[in-house]
DNA sequence: TTGTATGCGTTATCAA
DNA sequence: TTGATAACGCATACAA
């Protein structure tokens, strides 16, 4: 492993020289500035990180903390661990997958924690590193935290359904005792009261076959053209199976999802639904919990949500 | 930060000694052993890790380098990063994610490849750190491999189905130049030379749209009852749903899949497949790397090939 | 069995 | 502007 040393060697400077050709450039003469980068190139040196974290106590690791149960985990995560990777990178950190609340923080940053329950965010408030919440932190919270805006989302799904032309307007919620559950049922209903439409909200578990089930039985209600709102993209998945067996999609009733990940690509027609825009998620994730850790002790909790936007696919053109 | 001085000047010893009661306990006299984990205790100590990665040159850190196109990730990976973060956390390393295969190797201990391509191996072969593959390695490449073993796993899928009854059996494999799709579509003309039925092979996409398309000019062809072996649960998806808009799913048409992550437990009837055993994976993923990394220089180049299991659900049961 | 001195590679401090 | 020295926290080699 080539060093410091060896480049201050063959640049016939000190190490602090090289040192500095690194860290504060403007400090040293252009001469030597082009020496050094030259023995630097020279020798193939590249500074090592773990020397350097040790004297800086700064490590360029941030971790992403998942706590949700390993079986029930979401492919979701995929595509937002792999932006999260690729904007911290641009930014010169790394980021590593931890399942362990307890684990030492020692040689982290900051922690990024995904699939946080309420009772986990006491143990996260005592750490002694920044902490960023994916997912909406509760009112007075010291953490900050970026999430969807759900009720937005929903909104906009339930705006759209109605600017095409439906009238009759389903909800088909989650039953979940969970912030984000209600925020976009709410969302669904903030709409409808506006608009002065009929409120039909029914609530299920997050599998299709459930979905479907329920809305066997409630489709003979119907006043067509029926719109089905979807808290998720698999009961949107439940809900197109039993509709499409005796309505035309979308002529007789439109359906959108939320989420947008695989599963509204896999339905045949191709479902609408609410994206979760991970890039811009992982973006503001990054550039949120390195603001923490460069300001240092100035802590300031913010707590950001991201618009959804609508991929208009099949189920919904009226 | 308490450190190791801490612990000596409460338990009265030098550093030394309570490094030893760390690293090496059978080096230590009983008595001072627990006066100074009662110090360790008390003082709530715990190792620096970057302090002694720098001295040891070790640092327990295995790097999941994933080369998939961004925008093509599979869910796959979440379920497998978990396992790899889980499995690696026991035995004492963490895990970070990289997707940029020039990225620094000096403060990491080895690295475990997925989406690799041909033209990626030879930058991998000159990594001074253990390289483990995800994927079968190509005959004599000096890096190690981990993979399911794809031809049998079909060749076990053809053989529950022809066990099921059915004699016309199709399969519908992927239309892609790469070692796996190939040796699936060779565990398909195994089964089907040995037990002398008819081979049926047809390729398309990853695409369920287009195996639907696919069947649904070929499903005429059928000689009841008919099974459809396929390369991809998206490939199953799309077969299915073509099927089953003529034929009994499973009386008249089997149908099984591969890979069993997300995609299985979402069609209707929920489709039987063969699963990719993550954890079994994952394991011997680990095992492999920590195995190479701490026999430092016996270079070992072991290739593995793991059985995947059927998953029976509802599209099998003649 | 225990302690002392030294070094891992880097950077901050202070002096020149 | 540049260089010598100490320090980050730990572990190995060697001496006691």
């Amino acid at each position: 492993m080539v060093n410091l040393s060896d480049v201050a060697r063959k640049a016939h400077v000190s190490k602090m020289t090289v040192s500095r050709v690194i860290n504060h450039p403007d400090q040293v003469s252009p001469e030597l500035m082009t020496l050094v980068q030259q023995a630097i190139e020279a020798v193939g040196y590249v500074p090592n990180q773990v020397a350097r974290a040790l004297v800086n106590q700064r490590h360029y690791v941030i971790r992403f903390l998942l706590l949700e149960d390993v079986a029930t985990v979401e492919p979701n995560y995929a595509k937002l661990l792999i932006r999260l990777a690729h904007n911290l990178q641009q930014k010169g950190y790394t980021l590593e997958i931890s399942l362990d609340i307890t684990a030492e923080t020692q040689s982290i940053d900051g922690i990024i924690v995904s699939g946080w329950r309420q009772e986990d965010l006491l143990k996260l408030q005592t750490l002694d590193v920044p902490v960023i919440l994916y997912g909406a932190a509760p009112p007075n919270s010291p953490l900050s935290s970026v999430d969807v805006d759900n009720q937005a989302g929903i909104e906009k799904a339930t705006e759209y359904m109605w600017r095409q032309g439906y009238r009759d307007i389903y909800y088909i919620g989650l039953s979940l005792d969970l912030p984000f559950a209600k925020q976009r049922e709410a969302g669904y209903r903030a709409v409808m009261a506006q608009k002065g439409g009929r409120v039909n909200v029914y609530q299920t578990e997050n599998h299709a076959h459930l979905a479907d089930t329920l809305l066997t039985n409630l489709m003979h209600n119907f006043e067509l053209p029926t719109a089905i709102v979807c808290a998720t993209d698999r009961i949107a998945l439940g809900v197109l199976r039993a509709v499409q067996r005796v309505y035309h999609i979308p002529r007789e009733c439109g359906v959108i999802g939320f989420d947008g990940v695989f599963i509204d690509q896999l339905t045949q027609p191709q479902l609408t639904t609410v994206r979760q825009p991970f890039a811009l998620i992982a973006e503001k994730i990054v550039a949120q919990i390195i603001s923490q850790i460069e300001s240092e002790n100035t802590l300031e909790v913010e707590n950001t949500s991201i618009l959804p936007d609508i991929v208009v696919r099949e189920t919904t053109n009226l």
